[in-house]
DNA sequence: GGTAAGATCAGC
DNA sequence: CTGATCTTACCT
């Protein structure tokens, strides 16, 4: 179902569905990464970039598992995997909208929030859904999972979505991996990494 | 065993 | 722009 590259998988998650508990949230811009020189798709800025580790084995293990990892020792961050069993890739989930269980979501992210920010940017996603390093490698296609996706309809997303450059990240930065629905103001606003090199300085 | 950097966020 | 906060990965 995810067996395919990341840029394929990320237009498709665009508009899926992600459930956890109460929550439920439509996805409205992701990043795709892929892996290590010599795969299938290089990637200077994935975390799968210098090979399979502890940390990056569910980004190599099959598609549709829920890759967690912790920003900066505060913050988590949820990608989908893709790509064949063996083969590195992800898509990261920088925002969504909460489509149900403001409730819940807005104790985990405080009184002050508004109901746009709720789930803006990857790591407010995660304390929103209350997606924790405990649900590193979840079968987001299990029923019986803590976390669920249910994917759109086929092309219900692929008009709707711009290219940009990814955020944050360091390395590679002008790769145009990002997607999302446009006039959303669930979607991060774009801010380039302070340690990326100027634009347009090779890739 | 030491250490530097990091796919972030909120507050100046 | 900066600090928070801590895990991982790479170095000696």
């Amino acid at each position: 179902m995810l067996d395919d590259d990341p840029v394929s998988v990320a237009r498709r998650l665009l508009g899926a569905v992600l459930r956890t508990g109460a929550v439920s949230a439509r996805i409205v811009e992701v990043e795709a990464y892929g892996g290590p020189p010599g795969g299938p798709w290089p990637d200077e800025a994935s975390h799968s970039y210098r090979g399979l580790r502890p940390r990056n084995s569910v980004m190599f293990g099959p598609p549709g598992r829920l890759y967690t990892y912790r920003s900066h020792g505060i913050h988590v961050c949820a990608n989908v995997s893709c790509a064949a069993d063996g083969v590195a890739g992800a898509v990261l989930l920088r925002a969504a909208i909460i489509e149900s269980g403001h409730e819940a979501a807005g104790e985990r992210r405080g009184p002050a929030v508004p109901a746009a920010g709720l789930a803006r940017g990857p790591g407010n996603l995660c304390s929103a859904l209350g997606i924790t390093m405990d649900h590193n490698g979840t079968d987001l296609f299990d029923r019986r999972s803590p976390v669920t996706l249910e994917l759109g309809e086929p092309g219900e997303s692929v008009v709707s979505e711009l290219l940009g450059p990814r955020v944050g990240v360091s390395r590679a930065a002008d790769r145009a991996w990002r997607f999302w629905m446009p006039e959303r103001p669930e979607v991060s606003a774009y801010r380039r990494s302070p340690r990326a090199p100027r634009p347009g300085c090779s890739d």
